[in-house]
DNA sequence: CTGTTAGCGCATTCAA
DNA sequence: TTGAATGCGCTAACAG
């Protein structure tokens, strides 16, 4: 496939580089005449500017990089999707980075490819802040997804720690005073968030109290847990995310455990999955498609040279299904 | 961020920018003395070689764009996390297209990303025949997903044909012999797979009768087509895929028919989910993560020069849960 | 073994 | 308004 370039396009046209350039860019300081003569020719050899040889000149490559954990996990999957759609409507192109959970790995990660592109979101749950804030300068323009707010950069997140004390509410409503709750099993910043939700309810609440269980993030997790939460003598589960919340669900249902008569559980993020365990699961409904585009809109007014909006965080939506019901004592 | 350049490595360490770069690419033609000192230099200052430039220069991006139509569905989440994966091991980044199912753009959508990288593998169930043979001479080199062997490009794909025959031969020896197929509304390579195999079971099997029903790809097309199944008379289905088929347990159950006692329900892909529906799915497992893997393995071949083995196909592997049971009559 | 030179394909000064 | 020249940062001939 010879590529055309924009000098045979010059001599085609009987006009001098640059002029072909100004035209295809739009620079209206040509000769009408000329211009269309430029385009016809154009048109007619297929010639588009090579990207790359644009790229290097102009210094930005219309790519942005997005740097997330794993991308086997559905809210990933949707804040990328939201992510990806969005960039695309403005033009831009989007460089995937599944750091397969390695934390170790993000760093170079984002470093190596942020030199292909115009600025990374980065979504990195378990990275130690001062890695982060260390990371954050040699890569600007950066987002990063689901942090606390910093001074490097700006980030757009979900609030967790609402989230979960609407469903610890929701819980305490229907009677249930011992909570077990499914930890993830590494630290993460949105973990942290649940448990000082958790800690303040607690506090507030004399005769609540939550047994936390540490578990990992998906399915089997959840399953292998269930032991674990059956012997804890507690009436109702709040699960790290949905992933767990099914497993979970699964293995104690398969013990002979009713849900919610028994047993009340309650996942997290609101993955469409969720609604149709059965029963359908009680959930914190974490926008992530929004916090995609959410996302993108920052890093594209970084990139437009405006001020981006200031931190923001969505309010995850509590959706009540059937998998929480009355505490039986 | 004044990224350091090549230029200021060679004068830091007294040499030429062609040794620097010589050294940099490991070309083993250096004095060793000259080479570490470089190599100490370019550690101090930080210096890494810039990759447009070297795109531009080298006329290689050690990037692939890849094409899908929908990155909200679990089988393209699959072969997408499957692929990036493997190129990643390679040494390769991803830039990822999602189409959203708009047929009339893909082409668009894989010439312009193709001239930012090194080649596209493309994911186009509904493209046309002849425009997908039209356009891939013009991205070379490609890597087609689920589509029937084309002379233009190598493809990799499930034998959709086989998994169906199977899945129809496990619901014959339930008994059934009054089938509904749920087909995708739109036709595609792999949609037109299915309905190959159905018809020949059909002629193979004179008491077999299978009823095809329009319905979409998700969820609620599942459930808005409840009625008419029920309507039909038969005592299986076949769905289109995995969500199509939670979606009809899901608006069956709640009308009070129980599966399988009722009615027994097939799905198609196998996503992880399946497992986790009341009762489980029986499904067809497509391996979608190794058909990722597998596409990135062809276009690795093409990149290197190598032969890529010919046309690759998968057999799913049927997996027989809870949701079929013997027919009732 | 090392340095000098010439592009890769384009956008953009600067003169004319 | 247009063209000639310069450089983005790097690799790869080509000499030395």
């Amino acid at each position: 496939m010879p590529r055309v370039k924009i000098t045979e396009v010059a001599r085609e046209a009987g006009v001098s580089l640059s002029t072909v350039s100004r035209v295809m860019n739009g620079n209206p300081t040509v000769d009408p005449v000329l211009a269309e003569r430029v385009r016809e020719v154009a048109a007619r050899l297929g010639y588009t500017a090579n990207p790359l040889a644009r790229s290097l000149v102009l210094g930005r490559t219309q790519t942005v990089s997005v740097v997330i954990p794993d991308l086997a996990n559905p809210t990933f999957q949707a804040i990328l999707r939201g992510l990806s759609h969005a960039a695309a409507k403005d033009g831009y192109h989007v460089l995937i980075s599944d750091t397969e959970e390695q934390v170790h790995e993000e760093r170079e990660i984002a470093t190596t490819t942020r030199r292909r592109t115009d600025g990374v979101i980065l979504c990195a749950p378990r990275m130690p802040q001062q890695e982060l804030s260390a990371l954050l300068p040699g890569i600007a323009p950066a987002v990063v997804i689901n942090r606390p707010p910093l001074a490097e950069a700006p980030t757009v997140s979900a609030d967790y720690g609402v989230a979960i004390t609407e469903l610890i509410d929701h819980l305490r409503g229907l009677g249930h005073t011992r909570i077990v709750f499914l930890s993830g099993a590494v630290a993460s910043a949105s973990g942290e968030a649940r448990l000082r939700a958790i800690t303040a309810a607690t506090r507030a609440d004399a005769e609540l109290e939550v047994v936390e269980i540490p578990a990992g993030v998906d399915f089997d997790s959840g399953a292998a847990a269930a032991d674990a939460v059956l012997a804890s003598g507690s009436t109702a589960v709040l699960a790290f995310n949905d992933l767990v919340a099914m497993g979970l669900l699964s293995a104690v249902t398969a013990r002979g455990i009713r849900v919610p008569d028994d047993l009340s559980i309650a996942g997290f993020d609101g993955i469409p999955f969720a609604a149709y365990t059965t029963p359908p699961l009680t959930t914190a409904a974490v926008p992530a498609a929004e916090l995609g585009r959410s996302a993108w809109a920052a890093m594209h007014a970084l990139l437009s040279g405006e001020e981006p909006r200031a931190d923001e965080t969505f309010a995850p939506a509590v959706v009540i299904r059937e998998s929480t019901g009355p505490a039986q004592h």
